[in-house]
DNA sequence: CTTGACTTGTGTATATATTACACATATAAT
DNA sequence: ATTATATGTGTAATATATACACAAGTCAAG
């Protein structure tokens, strides 16, 4: 049909992660190392090419797998990068996702990491990137700040068990901002997502802080 | 480069408006009736594929003019479409849009409008829609409804002069929902985005309703 | 073992935003 | 003149967000 016609032949569609996690109050982000021309040796977002026969979503996934190692659920769609020369060779559309990840599970993939092209950065210190996946990851940066609250990123951001302090100086450290200790953990209670485990840990303080843990219902 | 892969060889991308309109209390979509295989003689929304040479959002404004006659600004991205299978003969990933026109410019189009294939219809009796096009239409409306309070929509939707009451209509068609009349108006006017003509006009009522217009200045 | 330093846990008062609600007024039709 | 209809307006009640101070558990130092 269409692509007989020159005006739209050769168009690409590419799909790119950003992704984040706070490691010790630094909030950073995973960049992989191109290999191959053009731009080789530059730092880039994790993505490529999505496949013919696949959805958006699992091309992400898939993607995300073959450059990183790494599986993050919850990926989630924040964007589009559509200007006409984005890319050199040809026409390609980037569709950009974010998704974050605790340090816990970091450090499970400490040495998967090595074996790919891919490093953590801290955003502070983003080395130049390919094309424009600066643009992406700002962008990006700002959904994520958007959708913190939100249940789906607020479990992905952390593991099993967690004090309020410490959920406290990661939102902190992502948004940039600080909060009461007492107005924060009305908020975070009020979202009904977590809840007491009557268990104790000590966070940064002497003393030890109350445990929490998700919800299993999330009515 | 990449497209020497057959997994990704043949791909493209299409972008679609879905453009509303609030006709005398009834919310209403354009859509156009495709003229060539396949699903010809389908109603489907206005759009098309993009050309390698121009940005996402040029390609959308140029389809919507060449298959509607229409130049609508503040077009808004809105949605990503990019189910593997979602168009027959090749990979198409869809870019939505969404925009809104009022109805005093509509009356200007009307002629515009007949000589294309282009149609309004209440969103409540919307025709079997070609592709995945109900589900686009269906989207956009829903982010319609989060954005309809931001000051391109707004303006977007009304001519020069207008009512609170007639704003209150329109608000209440789209979002399905009744305000009370001193609360809406308390709403609208603190957004700082209108003020008092000093003039009337009668909208439905028989006591004259207060002119207002968009300030210039949206500090 | 007493004291000091540090961080956690807790409640209330204030300010802001949202919601609910009733009556007087301007016009057109009778 | 009377009636019907839709408009314009203010205040009280509720809910939400913000500001703020002190007691308690642990560890380290003396």
């Amino acid at each position: 049909m269409e692509t007989k016609n020159p005006k739209y032949r050769g168009q690409g569609i590419h799909v790119m992660a950003s992704i984040f996690t706070v490691d010790h109050g630094v909030v950073k982000i995973l960049l992989v190392k191109r290999n191959m021309e053009p731009l080789d040796g530059m730092w880039s977002l994790p993505g490529g090419a999505l496949y013919n026969d696949e959805d958006l979503d699992d091309g992400m996934d898939r993607e995300l797998l073959e450059k990183t190692g790494l599986i993050i659920p919850n990926l989630r769609q924040c964007g589009v990068f559509g200007k006409a020369h984005r890319a050199f060779c040809m026409r390609m559309v980037a569709i950009s996702y974010f998704g974050v990840i605790s340090q816990f599970k970091v450090e499970h993939f400490n040495s998967t990491l090595k074996s790919s092209n891919a490093r953590w950065f801290s955003i502070h210190q983003i080395p130049p990137l390919a094309y424009d996946h600066e643009e992406i990851v700002k962008d990006a940066l700002e959904k994520l700040k958007e959708g913190i609250f939100e249940s789906d990123i607020l479990t992905s951001l952390f593991s099993e068990k967690f004090t309020l302090p410490e959920i406290q100086r990661v939102y902190e450290s992502i948004l940039g901002t600080k909060y009461d200790r007492r107005n924060f953990r009305k908020k975070m209670l009020s979202l009904d997502l977590i809840e007491d485990t009557f268990e104790t840990a000590r966070f940064e303080g002497r003393k030890p802080a109350k445990l929490y843990r998700f919800r299993k219902e999330n009515k």
